[in-house]
DNA sequence: CGTGACTATTTTGTCGACAATGTGCCGAAG
DNA sequence: CTTCGGCACATTGTCGACAAAATAGTCACG
């Protein structure tokens, strides 16, 4: 039963979605430095592409604002700023606080018995690692991931991971000033979940923007303290 | 005084961009059928150009949820639902909420006044039309643009200025079930300037939501009524 | 008569070459 | 010595041709 090629969906994966995937890491994770000019042939060259697939792989990352063009100069990665990050949580409290309220009507049974096992699976691996005082981002993205689309609201979806979660996850490999309060944002996150259980919608979202206007007010004192 | 080339950016413009500003104009005003199937070839023949930079255009478009795509087999035009459209209007609220907010703190003078002045020019034209009662679009969206721009969050803006609205306006041209409520939508637009020059964010932010709230179920009648 | 596989056509994906534009360097004039 | 102008280089934009994939039509078989 092991077939050759058993991938369901690389099959109809072309070569741009793979640069593109390759380059969104790339960035994402800090291989390529922010603000920094990169040429088209080079970066052709190290895909192990030509410069058609690459064109197109960047004009997506230039729609999720990854990568800045002008016009017959040429791209560079997008630059990070202190700002830009405050004004992306300014948007997540908006969002996801819509996303939460949403989630609290509109999540099935199963979904929310879905986050609370998620959520006990958190609390084994906090539990371990209290000491250290780490809250892992995956964990935390799953969280999000699974009430935005417990929204079951497919154009506020789109929107959060398709374009927003991208630069969020950037900013958080990039700028290290991060969380550091695991005991905390965990029990936020069952704060919600109990909130979403009840299908309170008001609690749910006024739980949600308080979460995440935490975590901004967090990285602003980190901000401010190494600088 | 009359430059040979007076434009100061169409120098800069690149041919991938006028076919994708002329391509978005057709979709939205439905010079394409919405949910219809459109070739490569036909398309770059149709505006005069080459298939490379139509890709480019189609891809961007793509992003805009403007068009769908799937590999190997080509690209139709997004299709139009109420649901989709119910959405975004949700969407507009948590957003355009926001932005209300911001725009109370953060709007200049200048812009107020300005802000002012286009309702008073608003009003002339209501005058003029109120048997008509139709409320011209374009009038409508220099609104609401103010207001977001007034917000002075650059990714707020982008998003809904750059992903949001060609979706609304598509809604707009094609489902003609809309406004006619102009006296209503006049005096809302009236109460959020005073509450933005009274720098009051909570009530800007509450008589934007109301706002679009109300417009939503003025169209969620009209749908209603028409199916 | 219906169903299945195969082939042919159409459409998209990819590539390399050419043209156009922007940038930086170099030299000359003030 | 500084500044303006022109030239050469490098990079991006555009184009046409080729390859690969999917759909649709057709034929044979049950």
């Amino acid at each position: 039963m092991s077939a050759p090629t058993l991938d369901p969906d690389s099959v109809r994966r072309t070569s741009a979605d793979r640069i593109f995937e390759a380059l969104q890491d790339a960035i994402v994770r800090g291989d390529i430095g922010a603000g920094e000019r990169v040429g088209e042939a080079d970066l052709a060259e190290r895909f192990g592409t030509s410069r058609g697939p690459l064109r197109e792989a960047l004009r997506r990352l230039e729609s999720r604002r990854l990568v800045e063009r002008t016009p017959h100069v040429g791209i560079r990665i997008a630059a990070l700023s202190h700002a830009a990050l405050i004004e992306l949580y300014f948007l997540r409290e908006a969002l996801e606080g819509m996303a939460a309220r949403l989630a609290a009507v509109n999540m099935t049974g199963d979904e929310v018995a879905g986050l609370r096992a998620l959520l006990a699976t958190h609390e084994q691996d906090e539990a371990l690692k209290s000491d250290t005082a780490y809250f892992q981002p995956e964990g935390d993205f799953d969280f999000h991931y699974r009430v935005i689309q417990g929204s079951h609201n497919s154009a506020l979806t789109q929107l959060l991971v398709g374009e927003l979660y991208h630069r969020v996850r950037m900013y958080r490999y990039q700028f290290s000033a991060y969380a550091n309060r695991p005991q905390k944002a965990f029990a936020e996150h069952q704060h919600i979940v109990d909130a979403i259980e009840a299908r309170d919608g008001d609690l749910s979202e006024m739980l949600m923007r308080r979460h995440i206007s935490s975590a901004r007010h967090n990285i602003e004192k980190h901000l401010k303290e190494n600088s």
